[in-house]
DNA sequence: TATTGTTATACTCTATAACTATA
DNA sequence: TATAGTTATAGAGTATAACAATA
């Protein structure tokens, strides 16, 4: 067991503890009612930056059973976002590809999203708006920390492990 | 209409964007499977801060249709964190109020969440602890600016306009 | 007639359990 | 036997539309 400093930030704990939840009422009005679910962005963001993936290795990734993985990929394909394809080295597996229409739509969310935050950030003060830059690379690992931790216990050693290069089940082809 | 700068940080709106995402799946996982939703525990919540509610003042309040709002009452009544009463100048009006049992369980859960928090600062740099900090002024001013926009059409005067020491619905009786 | 709240209906999203098919 | 994925079922949570009751 590692001697980490637990208790040196309580107060900051519970206050990042409730911005965060906070920060989902935002995150949840940031879109129009009818917008992609978060788990849904996140694997199509993920399929777009590192390439096909596996179902079993995009429900992991995003925190999701398996199942719920195979219904959201299915709606996802029922709307032409991803396709899925056999892999010609395993029976079993299913390898999701996301379409050129997938990126569009990642696109267009992006920028609409991007938009309506200028227009709050535009409204903040100079002051905040540097707090809130300096403060983005601590929010990203605390986020991987976070992700990290959720899927292989948490391994404490090097902090932003980063997804691999090639994607997990891409390896083993011919 | 105003001047307001919003040229000045696309590239930053484009990161707190993205960033916000990311956030959204650590909330998620920051609970256990079963937890309350997020639209439960800020109406909860907000019971506690500043009193008993109309439900269509928590309706509002936490940007969902007054319908849903009904059913998540329905729900925290059911399990004993809720109770609703007739109000005696309007029989038209339910007013919600929070029970010891949902003070108790709103305790809880920010103590479990804290904890959880606590963990994944520990692990930060100091650096990065102070850097969070530091923009947690910051993130609450983004995050009563989403949803002061959301509720009043972007009303850009004072910020944080807060909520009324009465809750709303509280103010004409006699 | 307007407002408050509920009920009806439908859809997304999730989980667990049971199943199929490949390995 | 184990793994990859699907299907079945149930439930939370949401929205819109139609409704009842009160003002």
């Amino acid at each position: 067991m590692e001697i980490v400093d637990h208790d040196e930030s309580p107060a900051l704990a519970v206050e990042v503890s409730a911005a965060l939840e906070r920060l989902a009422r935002v995150v949840r009005q940031l879109g129009p009612p009818s917008d992609m679910s978060i788990v849904a962005v996140a694997a199509l963001a993920r399929l777009e930056r590192t390439g096909p993936h596996r179902l079993t290795d995009l429900a992991a990734s995003e925190g999701v059973t398996q199942p719920a993985m195979t219904q959201m990929i299915s709606r996802l394909a029922d709307a032409g976002l991803v396709t899925r394809a056999a892999d010609p080295a395993d029976g079993r597996v299913v390898r999701v590809h996301i379409t050129a229409a997938g990126r569009t739509t990642l696109a267009d969310r992006r920028a609409n999203r991007a938009r309506r935050v200028a227009d709050l950030l535009g409204a903040l003060s100079p002051d905040e708006r540097a707090a809130l830059g300096a403060a983005l690379p601590a929010i990203d690992a605390f986020a991987d920390l976070a992700t990290e931790s959720e899927q292989h216990g948490r391994s404490r050693g090097s902090r932003r492990p980063p997804l691999p290069a090639t994607p997990p089940g891409e390896t083993a082809h011919h």
